[in-house]
DNA sequence: TTTTATAAATACCAAATAGTATTAAATAGT
DNA sequence: ACTATTTAATACTATTTGGTATTTATAAAA
């Protein structure tokens, strides 16, 4: 099928193995940091030619928005679905606390978040790029806001607080918290003020 | 005295003018953002040589070193009189909250704070650079202390929170708020959200 | 075998960067 | 007038950057 498909095209066969690319891009910038790396590191990196990834990808934007596609894929999408497991507010709540504060055992995945990078230096990056962002942005406070709604219903929610401004607000604490860990905060202290910020949500 | 030292000396008369020199880095790191700015442009923008810029400061290091020395004088330190104010604690909080998310009609400022800035990427500067930013952060971390054990004594402001969470937790709120506004966010969007997280201080 | 289509890789470009060697200018003392 | 001293400014280095023209390799089709 695909194989096929490969074997009837004329022309030199391709051996970019894109997805490797993308990769490769999505773990140096999410270590070193979005503003830190060169396309030409990237490219030694992922040991491709600097054409081929113009030819793949048209350059540094297309690149950063595929990797933020893949990284949606891979991270964000899966962390949002920690919200949608019918636990206790308060619980769920404890559990993101942790799981952005607590030393995690994956040693393969970067400290912090690039999202949460890429936040922070949003308006230096391409269209696509910035467009994405929003994009993941959205989806997320979209998320947020329903697992309020749900918990406004369930009883579990102070009903004082719109739903709006409580996912804006989880939005800002936990990005704030993760950006603290990425420059280098200690997390027991980082933990201290994420859970004392996330109180105002409580009801008991 | 300062023009008859002047007169003795030797050589070539010195036309650079330090003070000038740092505003205008300041300034320029401020608007432009401290890791867009190279020492070239900065140069440019000061008209005078590079060479001198080296001879002066030594290079990029000293040269921020020199601007947050500045920027201490001239913003954090007036800043820090606020919380000197005996006002009542939640009037100094409400305070604070205006300047940090009102619409400043001072033009001539540029948006957000450039300490918070700084601190966004303090891995990325020189070691002078660093232990600056280290300095300010524990003076303002100081202030931020004192006010609230002070508070405490004047019976405004919860003993539940220990004087230094209290603090970091201050010092994290504000520089969020900062950090959201520097990346464009809606004014009106951050000081409800900032209100709401310092809302837990608040005793009534 | 030759042509044609496609991809890869080398080699290049102009611009910008941090940093420095060198030269030129301006002063005071001799 | 001459020398020593200090500063300023030009001109340079080597490196890195994003981006591209050009050449070379590899396949199917004629």
């Amino acid at each position: 099928m695909n194989n096929t498909l490969k074997m009837l095209k004329k022309g030199r066969p391709k051996t970019l193995n894109l997805d490797e690319l993308v990769n490769v891009a999505m773990i140096t910038y999410w270590s070193e940091g979005p503003t830190n790396v060169s396309i030409n590191q990237i490219c030694n990196k992922a040991k491709i030619s600097k054409p081929g990834l113009y030819r793949e990808l048209g350059g540094e934007d297309g690149l950063m928005e595929s990797v933020l596609i893949a990284y949606q894929k891979k991270i964000t999408i899966p962390i949002l679905e920690i919200f949608k497991l019918d636990k206790k507010f308060d619980d769920t709540l404890d559990s993101i606390i942790s799981f952005i504060t607590d030393t995690d055992n994956n040693q393969n995945k970067p400290k912090g978040c690039l999202l949460a990078k890429l936040r922070q230096s949003q308006n230096k990056f391409g269209p696509k790029t910035q467009q994405q962002i929003n994009l993941i942005k959205k989806q997320v406070l979209v998320s947020y806001k329903t697992w309020v709604e749900q918990s406004k219903l369930k009883n579990e929610f102070p009903s004082s607080i719109s739903s709006q401004l409580a996912a804006n607000y989880l939005d800002a604490q936990l990005n704030n918290a993760l950006s603290q860990i990425a420059n280098g905060e200690e997390r027991s202290k980082v933990k201290e003020i994420l859970t004392l910020s996330l109180s105002v949500m409580r009801k008991t």
